[in-house]
DNA sequence: CTTGAACTTCAAGTGACTTGAGCATCTATC
DNA sequence: GATAGATGCTCAAGTCACTTGAAGTTCAAG
């Protein structure tokens, strides 16, 4: 049972078998080692890294930094720092996109809301929310 | 000075001027007119139309998103409603994107805090950052 | 032996641009 | 009028992290 073909590490790790090819093209998994008829078989090492790849990758962490903690867990003699230093980097990251998102959000409820309260449904060009977005260059609803 | 160039029609909207160029051929800037040695020429209404653009795009409406968005302007006759369900679809996606970085945060902070609990900067394989990456898979810290 | 699922490789497509090469044109100064 | 440097032009390729498609091979079951 230790010998899993693609589908199966696949279906184990929750990524297509496509992605594990291409995981192996740029150097995040080893070269399988192949089967008689030239299929990659894989074992129970390759389900953990594979499945730490994959936590990483649904943390956000990009290729490169997922390759860096890769590396980390690999070089055994590696600092915890290294990876403390990644994961608090990347939690800046991740706070500047919410901060982004969160003023995106308000705008957009207040455009839906301005749209609610004073277009009712009216037809075209005069809506607020087209007149909102084409707001704050000081040139109002636009004319193409 | 109505008349712009490239250059200056990318400053005044904070765009780039490949940028520029590559609206244009995707066709959601009309082809600019020509100088004499075919350089473009653009107007006010250029410069209105593509604040409009940008200022969606920094809205995060996909391209297509936008495409319709200015649709909407140029024919007049178009309802409100459109803008609004265009609008409030989007909200939908955004909200979702937040609920997903909030949980990201929450696990991000948690690393790092553990680590700092608990590794206190020690030497490697066994920081709690790579066990918890490792983790929900039942595989703790991954061997390689 | 045949069927069909799962596998193989290689190439191209996605979105929204960015970057680079190599050449033309404009503007300012001498 | 000559020249230098900024700005413009086109076309092609690169980015990221895969996904999709084509066309052919291998495996497992009946």
């Amino acid at each position: 049972m230790s010998h899993l073909r693609i589908g199966e590490l696949a279906d184990r790790t929750g990524t297509s078998a496509p992605t594990i090819r291409y995981y192996e093209e740029i150097g995040l998994l080893r070269a399988a080692p192949r089967q008689s008829g030239n299929q990659r078989v894989y074992g129970p090492l390759d389900v953990n890294r594979l499945t730490f790849i994959r936590r990483c990758r649904e943390f956000d962490f990009s290729i490169e930094q997922v390759r860096k903690l890769v590396g980390l867990l690999d070089n055994r003699s590696s600092s915890c720092l290294d990876a403390r230093e990644l994961a608090s980097s990347h939690l800046e990251g991740v706070r500047a996109k919410m901060r982004e998102l969160r003023a995106l959000e308000r705008s957009l409820v207040g455009f839906v809301a301005d749209c609610d309260a004073q277009c009712a449904g009216g037809p075209g060009p005069d809506c607020v929310i087209l007149g909102d977005l084409g707001k704050r260059c000081g040139c109002g609803p636009v004319v193409p």
